[in-house]
DNA sequence: TTGGCAATCTGTAACGTTTCAGTATATTGA
DNA sequence: TCAATATACTGAAACGTTACAGATTGCCAA
């Protein structure tokens, strides 16, 4: 008659979940000396130790995250924050793959944090610190003097770049070497006789973009090259912007004998643009493009290309964040990813 | 002299984060006052409620996410699981935005739940829900007879599918009609006289490799065309794979003339495919193609196409499984995306 | 006056974890 | 032998939240 409510502590059922005060109640240890014996602390007697990480295993328990984090502040989390609308397609995807291959065998997930072009891109970073919803984080669109890794090195919480910053500041990044890239594209083109040259930039403003505009200028008086300015455009413009412009120059008298366009989406642009002013790639004009997957050459065969790894880089930036959370120095997590060579087609 | 640790409580300071306590202390209201006035509870007196959730708003008071989670189990997580070797591209970034638009004004978090082709495809799903590490799941790659749709249903974890299935269950899915699309491309094909049509497929036991498959199948009939099997690829094999079998095909004498490709990427080999074998797209074969970015006419004017996008279904399966979270009928937020027409290149 | 009731508000416990401050027992050194 | 110390373990408290079971007040009907 007296149909109570079940008492809790007596739940031996084993339909719920398992908690340290399941493990504890099967092993009659207390709860704390469960919880130590599962991070190996030393002051656990050695075969205790194994006895509960056998049970553990065995009944299959796992930590819950709320109280870890709850208790900790831990919360296992890496958030990738993202444009999301003006980054490359095939860079989320890769990127993404890329993290998550590194921290498959970690507790951490990952979780995307989007922000809009309409937005400070403070914004997402802020509020991730803000709340603590995050341990690490993971930044794309780097600038040389960018207020986000600023305001997390402030913060102290751990973050990687997609691309360095210039501020004098040290911390983990991972970066395609656009300076190398943009000269090899330069003495490439210029082993074929191209002198005229020209550049799709990445968007101004972001550190590759300078980076990238060195290394084509410094190959250029190398190799006794000239440019021809193509300042109108970037890899942010739109497909029909890039077109129109592009077609717009190579109508030009001076126009450029070689275009040198660092990313795909552009140079399908440039490309049409290239045919709309009547001309032929490979023959009129040679074009060298970085591209992160193998479709450019599907596209044109004269097309010549280098490719940039982008789940490469994910896993870098992921191993770099944890391996700051784990307490290694910032400094020493740093990487350049050489580019390979310019690629030709090839049957 | 005595400088022991500062006890709690008294931290007016205004440096820590705010919890409900802060929010509390403030008022002069009591803790479980404040919760409920924050959620708009009804025993609580109008003016104490604007009160408090002004002062709320003033500080910035954001719950605490481990706190929530701990004590309800609520995880205002909402989990994508993706398979990280097959999927295609764009639709890993667009759907990514549009799930992020969606739940961009609520306090959902996106996690990104990866598998790879060697693991059972149930264990990420199963990881979800065992561990209640989210509210939600949004799973791709459906079947008609889907295990991981029908655990989650057992388990009553709200989810929703990108693709329907055929179990004869109801859940929330999003999909494109893909049996219209199969039918769109063989009537306009059938319009330009193509009457020997192959089909590039989904992959083999998606869902949606019936109903293109069926909708392709019908058209034929209806307008008195004929199918050049070509079973050898989906869209899942790779670009090589794709193109050495398409370029086989069109060597033999029974060969299309109209070929109806269900991704851009699996197009892009078509194409490539074609012309190895000497022939030219638009005079000897045409094309139709899906394409979720608009690049393919970028690659070959001739091509047909058919827009897919997939940033809407990212939208559509946030906004049915939030629905199913909110309370809905799973049953009333099922969705069918149209095809548009098929596309000829404008200039 | 009393009891009942509605309207507001409050303290306590609990979610699962880790940390702090122990306790109990065995071991060591002198 | 006794105290000091090392070893192995433990209960209680706390993280921030919500649910439960009251508590207080004022008002009204009987």
């Amino acid at each position: 008659m007296d149909r109570r409510v079940k008492k809790k502590d007596d739940d031996t059922s084993g339909k719920e979940r398992p908690t340290l005060k399941t493990l504890a109640f099967m092993t009659g240890l207390g709860v704390t000396t469960v919880s130590r014996a599962l991070k190996d602390a030393p002051e656990i007697g050695a075969e205790t130790r194994r006895r509960v990480q056998l049970v553990a295993k065995q009944i299959g328990y796992r930590p819950n995250r709320a109280g870890v984090r709850l208790r900790t502040g831990k919360t296992n989390v890496i958030s990738l924050v993202l444009d999301t609308e003006r980054e490359i397609m095939s860079f989320v995807s890769d990127i993404i793959y890329g993290v998550t291959e590194v921290i498959a065998d970690t507790p951490y997930h990952l979780i995307v944090t989007p922000y809009s072009r309409s937005q400070d891109p403070l914004d997402p970073v802020r509020y991730l610190v803000e709340t603590g919803s995050a341990d690490g984080v993971i930044i794309s669109r780097t600038q040389p003097n960018d207020p986000r890794a600023r305001y997390m090195l402030e913060r102290g919480i751990p973050f990687a770049t997609h691309g360095r910053t210039d501020m004098g500041l040290v911390h983990p990044y991972h970066d395609f070497d656009n300076y190398a890239f943009a000269g090899e594209a330069v003495r490439y083109l210029a082993g074929r006789d191209r002198n005229r040259l020209a550049l799709v930039t990445p968007p101004v403003g972001l550190t590759y973009y300078g980076h990238t505009v060195n290394g084509f200028a410094d190959a250029l008086s190398e190799v006794g090259a000239s440019e021809v300015p193509f300042n109108t455009v970037s890899i942010d413009h739109t497909i029909e912007q890039i077109r129109m412009r592009t077609a717009q120059l190579m109508r030009r008298d001076d126009r450029p004998d070689g275009i040198v366009s660092s990313a795909a989406a552009a140079t399908l642009a440039v490309v049409a643009g290239i045919e709309d002013a009547g001309l032929t790639l490979g023959r009129d004009v040679d074009v060298v493009s970085k591209q992160s997957s193998e479709l450019l050459h599907l596209f044109r065969r004269e097309l010549l290309v280098v490719n940039e790894n982008f789940r490469l880089a994910g896993s870098e930036l992921a191993r770099a964040v944890l391996g700051w959370i784990g307490g290694k120095e910032p400094g020493s997590l740093q990487s350049l990813s050489k580019p390979g060579e310019v690629l030709p087609y090839r049957g």
